[in-house]
DNA sequence: ATAAGGCCCTGACCGC
DNA sequence: TGCGGTCAGGGCCTTA
């Protein structure tokens, strides 16, 4: 699933075949895939619009539009955003098209529905509540610990909740706990001042090595998850310790790989390398 | 305030 | 081969 790394790829790599672009034309197939404003005023609104800049907060792509207006996109599960000829058909999973004045068309793709584009002048309603970018320099041991400490839920459901971790998903999540050595089930709370230290220093080095490796791409169907806009396989699934690995042995200890639900959200860990 | 559960969706997969 | 049931899963909403 589209978390930071897949994000920021996507961002990186649509930039050099949208920006200038223009939208001539829009149509909307779904229209509860516009969170805001409605898909009658999206089509209106979004013609006339360039792409002047490309951005990211969190697992949200920000398209900044000549305007000044912002096209905020996001891929939840199973979205995609490509750049494809004038003659790409839509399929049925294509729920936005957008004509540009290049002769191509950008088209929102989504089997699982669950994706949103906002065109919103102001971005701060929907961003206000996201935790630090897990990169930037605000995002300190400090500020981690501050939101874990007096918290009782697993650390696994914590690290999900972008108030805490922003960009971070079921993916990265497993994987960060992993590198830090800390079991999925136990209370944020419970972690030492050296623990948070560990898994501070891993969230930011799987984040990297996930936008090393533009992403990570799981199965082998339509509903493969995450593609770069290119149409290429990421390779950070490559990389995975635990994530997906259930029964398969450790890559540290050879201890089968463990799997459990925590806040309905598969979890993948090493019982032997994760206390 | 926190934590837990439900909901949105539909392709894949499993068992019969 | 076909059918019904179950699962996955991010973010938001409701409930306790």
């Amino acid at each position: 699933m589209p978390e930071l790394p897949e994000i920021e790829t996507f961002v990186r790599e649509l930039e050099p075949d949208l920006a200038g672009r223009k939208v001539v034309d829009a149509a909307v197939h779904w229209s509860k895939i516009i969170a805001v404003p409605t898909a009658e005023e999206f089509c209106q609104q979004i013609v006339g619009e360039e792409f002047v800049s490309f951005g990211r907060r969190a697992k949200y792509m920000l398209l900044g539009l000549n305007s000044g207006a912002t096209l905020i996109v996001h891929l939840r599960m199973t979205g995609h955003l490509h750049v494809l000829p004038a003659d790409a058909q839509p399929d049925k999973h294509t729920h936005v098209v957008m004509r540009l004045d290049d002769g191509h068309t950008l088209h929102y793709q989504d089997p699982r529905k669950f994706g949103r584009l906002w065109l919103v002048g102001d971005v701060e309603p929907i961003l206000s509540k996201l935790s630090a970018e897990p990169l930037s320099a605000e995002f300190t041991t400090k500020w981690l610990s501050e939101r874990l400490q007096s918290r009782n839920a697993p650390i696994k459901a914590l690290l999900l909740d972008q108030t805490i971790s922003a960009g971070v998903g079921n993916i990265y999540a497993d994987e960060a706990l992993h590198l830090a050595g800390i079991h999925p089930t136990r209370p944020g709370a419970s972690l030492k001042a050296g623990e948070i230290k560990k898994l501070h220093a891993a969230i930011r080095i799987v984040l990297q090595q996930g936008i090393a490796k533009h992403g990570s791409s799981l199965g082998g169907s339509v509903l493969t998850n995450y593609r770069r806009p290119n149409g290429e396989l990421g390779q950070m699934q490559d990389e995975f310790q635990v994530y997906g690995r259930e029964g398969e042995p450790c890559h540290t200890c050879d201890k089968p790989i463990e799997r459990l639900v925590i806040a309905q959200r598969s979890s993948h860990f090493c019982g032997k390398c994760q206390k």
